[in-house]
DNA sequence: CATGAATGAGTGTTCATTCAT
DNA sequence: TATGAATGAACACTCATTCAT
């Protein structure tokens, strides 16, 4: 636990206070208006900072997305894996542990989240594009594994997909995120503050995600 | 009825057959590359018009974004209405086509899905946005419909959640479509042609979300 | 000979009359403050027009200078290998017209000259450069020719070493040329005119030229 | 004579490891990609010092540019002027030494004298034009007198324009060096190594141009 | 004495759009 | 109706230089 606490700190790039307010304002302007929407100025005006900054720190535009992206990519891989490592309780549980933390993370980290779809809808081959296929790839990985253990012990049903789940997890929680708006006017929520909307959405998500996978994994109505 | 299907006549807009090409290039590539990745003289050269042509047909780039959707999203809330409104089958055979329709309509048009994503994901308050919302308004005005329909009947149980259940089946779809190749590389896929992998997912997600759907609607095991 | 004509007129790129001026702006600029040193700003206001016209005409900042030198180098080209062909004089009245047009060439056309040299300096792999080496080596192969003529007719002696002669000839003009102010300074002539000068120092060369090449190719005292 | 030399030494500005380090460089960058191609960060790379330490050390990059030549000027100057000074040979020996001596010293700086013409070229009024025209015209006394003595000695003819024969000597040297790859081209000498084709070049060069000299200055056959 | 951080001005280029024809 | 020519604004980026330490 140490070691991996350890490699974790190794692993994550330490950035001046400056490059964190530049990595800030790209993500938060990213995900707002899209990477090609978002001009290296508007960034730099955002993290009041100068316009050669960012190539000064980051070499390019590009470069700068790339941070964006290894610094959060890294953020997230480990908080999966050290989530499931240790725990001293049913499977199930795990799965349910899961889903809050992604549920968390999407509504938590909206903003980069977002670039994180534009990126993938757009299917460019770029660096971005490898740190996503790595983390969902690792993701997967440590997810299977414990829907494995679940099958050995004979708490989850055997021909389970999991990466139709998966697909399934992620892409519910992306969409409601994604459609706040239509959500609240169709619902009724218009009234309520933003943090209030945020609690609602993750029970009703929570809620919905434990009951589709605990039907779909276990074998109990 | 016939007033709506009139109406709905009336809205859609004849383009000329270079307006048309136009239009299809620019969705090709808005979904391809993005709007701000795409130029205009980009799409000028894939439809092989002049590039005053854009600005003088549509007015602007913004203004053909416009009829991108305008159109598309009137052909799709046609479907959409129609296929729920003649049936002479149960209430979750009819669920049943209606997923098969979006899985056909995300598999099919992704191009166009890809761009619609997108615009969701950048939250801003354009016309085109307005367009977006007013289709997903209607469709789950239709959806709504159809499913307080089977609960009358007896067909489906109380309390179900439209809107989170429309979540899970617009966002699962959306995901495996998104994420191709994540897709093909973890189950081993790369050597399907794009139809064979078109026609093998369309099946998995087909089957996967009338199971959920089944156990989520209906008192059934 | 109408077949010569015929062949350069094609050869010869079709410019407008705004493409002529960017081209003339950016000779003159070029020979002024050097290709780095000159911004595109720089010749499109010295010509007249928009910044942005000088992409798009000519692609590129790089690519201007190739059309200048394109220009420049087939009119030179031609020029020499005309003056050599058909001439019913003696091989040192031919060397003699060749030096002229030599000097010619260089005081008329100084400021195309002065990018050459300076583009010679640079050595660097450019289509540029690329295009001054085949001017030279073209050029080399008709005085070669001219010379070799004379020295079978018994007019010149045997054993002349060509590529000197000839850097000796393109070399004092350039080094007179460039040295312009050192050379008035030294020989008080800065009451004259700019065509006065031209005037005086196109006869200097041209004797100073002839003289030598008489005394090295022929065996006249 | 004396008081020469003293003011001269003077003149030699005493300079730190470092700033000679930046000296040569830029130099060395200079000449290879021109004043406006040399960046001040690509010096500093070079020499292996901090960016700043050039506006630290020389106030700008156009005062490091002066800093270059006001001690090769220096250097230069010094030399020719000692050559001619104490040697008991005939005027033309003179001569031919300082042939050799303009040889090679534009074979072996060939940098530095690159950077030199294309300041020439450049024709602007800086403080560098102004110690170049300053060398030139010392260089052209020192010579003037040597000729002088040796036309009062009757050694040399009468009526010679000195200024059109050192543009001859050093045209014709400047070319030669420029103009590398096209000599090697037409001459076949591709595969001379870089001392072999020095080598070779300066003894064309000196018997070249001392035979110019000798046809040009006496009355010898 | 020396330097990493920071800056504003300037670079070449591309953009969506307009206009004369 | 249709378009080649043209434009001003904006783009990402590099520059020589300055400054606090």
């Amino acid at each position: 636990m140490c070691r991996e606490t350890d490699n974790m700190e190794k692993q994550t790039i330490e950035y001046s206070e400056k490059q964190n307010a530049i990595i800030q304002s790209a993500e938060k302007l990213f995900s707002q208006t899209g990477f090609d929407g978002t001009s290296v100025r508007d960034i730099a005006q955002e993290a009041g900072v100068n316009v050669a900054m960012i190539s000064y720190y980051f070499g390019s535009k590009d470069k700068l997305m790339e941070a964006v992206f290894e610094q959060k990519t890294t953020q997230m891989r480990l908080k999966i894996e050290n989530l499931l490592l240790n725990n001293n309780i049913t499977h199930l549980e795990k799965v349910n542990i899961l889903i809050d933390e992604y549920v968390d993370k999407f509504v938590d980290q909206q903003e980069f989240h977002k670039i994180m779809m534009r990126e993938q809808i757009l299917e460019r081959s770029t660096p971005v594009a490898a740190l996503i296929l790595e983390l969902k790839k690792r993701n997967l990985q440590s997810i299977k594994k414990l829907i494995q253990e679940g099958q050995k012990s004979g708490e989850f049903k055997k021909h389970i997909d999991i990466m139709l789940m998966m697909s399934t997890l992620v892409g519910t929680v992306s969409q409601v995120v994604v459609s706040k708006r239509f959500y609240c006017e169709v619902n009724h929520l218009q009234n309520l503050t933003e943090p209030e909307y945020l609690k609602y959405i993750r029970k009703k998500l929570s809620v919905h995600l434990k009951n589709l996978f605990k039907i779909t994994l276990t074998n109990d109505i």
